[in-house]
DNA sequence: AATATAACGTGTATTTTTTACACTATCATA
DNA sequence: TATGATAGTGTAAAAAATACACGTTATATT
């Protein structure tokens, strides 16, 4: 349905790094090999770039094809060129990385022979991976660890509708800190771009607590800004 | 010397941005193309990657051939793949950028005839660039903006020796804003990473500064803790 | 109905950082 | 010795970050 196999497409790949939040735990999404090099071991989603396409579409047919994730942001992370990274001789690869919203669809079927299953794994605890791709992640989690600080990619990880707990969580994960409850939620609702709504968590065997939205809109009126400095 | 250039070697090239700052101005340094496509025009220099070496030669060896300049440490911006960035179809681009302390020796001696000269053009006023040359620049631009905000890489602008006067003015020429002197020195010392000469600027009709050094290694004791956060 | 449980939700005082702002000092030169 | 040009300096006010603890509420259990 896409890409036809020949028997070396190119020296150049695309590889996906996909984080999501389950149980207040980070974790990415690997696939398992099911061909050489590295058969039977985990690795990121990721093939060779075809020759026609642009990297941006050859990570999204990759993705789609490793694991049937579609219209995903993804983010261009490094391109990775080392000599010894792959053992068929230097093979370039462009690592893309996203943060994906988990809605318990954890049934991911991928469409490709090359890769027999796709899993989420906790970062904290991952297999032995193929290729550079331990590397790839770590460099990928300093990238996240810097953009939480800076933008709103922690929505990305949250349902739509969340509580500040979740949101706090989901900082201490990427972080890897503890963070103060009250100084956490005043600093968050000074920013002013979530919403709170008439609505409570459902379904849990205690207080209730309120649910809250991230409003993109003012989001980008608040951060427009971002160009304007104070001297 | 370096490469011997076969018709057309991959689709993989390298393009190095490469700034410095000279009369306050922030410059890039161009290079006239000597060869088709974009014969005559101004470019970054940038060539393509042989399949033998990693990226990181590439760009060193191209920097070399078009500039005659050497160990200067490039760090990786972004890799273009627009399918309609080079007329020749998709030339998938990696792009590396640098900041330079010039030294008067604005003798930048080609070593390749694919370019026939390599000139620094200031980056407020660039003449028409080939390829998607004037886009990378603006993304370099960017990069570097956010980089001095948390990176000490003003100081690799200016010479070893300076003033509290040039490093101000790099900051403001980055930034595109001015600052305010007394804000701007009190910030700067309180980092405790500048080291107070006992030297005076030298050969100036009026008031002489104190020059200052860029210490690296109090640098690098106070941001070791880059990695701890407060809560 | 009473109680236990588990997370919710909130305020204040202190410290640190950022910002705004203007004049005198020094050196070289005319 | 006067002029021109940049160097060098401090303080007060505002904003942001930090440290810190307990009563509240919904549900589940007895």
């Amino acid at each position: 349905m896409y890409s036809k196999l020949t028997h070396l497409q190119s020296t150049f790949t695309a590889d996906c790094v996909i984080f999501g939040f389950e149980e207040g735990e980070l974790k990415v999404l690997l696939v398992e090999r099911n061909e050489y090099p590295y058969k039977d071991w985990w690795a990121l989603p990721g093939f060779f770039v075809e020759h026609s396409e642009t990297i941006d579409n050859a990570v999204e047919r990759i993705l789609y094809e490793h694991t049937g994730l579609r219209n995903i942001f993804m983010e261009q992370l490094y391109t990775f060129g080392d000599l010894k990274r792959h053992p068929q001789g230097r093979v370039i690869t462009v690592a893309y990385y996203a943060l994906l919203r988990l809605k318990g669809q954890s049934t991911l079927k991928p469409h490709s022979t090359y890769v027999r299953q796709a899993v989420w794994h906790p970062v904290e605890n991952l297999p032995e991976l193929a290729f550079d791709h331990a590397h790839i992640i770590d460099r990928s989690l300093e990238k996240i660890r810097q953009n939480i600080k800076s933008t709103p990619i922690a929505f990305e990880l949250l349902p739509e509708k969340f509580t500040l707990t979740q949101l706090q969580k989901v900082y201490e994960a990427i972080l890897g800190i503890a963070l103060d409850k009250r100084n956490f939620r005043k600093k968050m609702l000074n920013y002013n771009f979530l919403k709170e709504l008439d609505e409570k968590q459902q379904g849990v065997s205690y207080r209730a607590a309120k649910l809250y939205k991230f409003d993109k809109r003012k989001y980008a009126k608040i951060f427009q800004n971002d160009l304007s400095f104070k001297k």
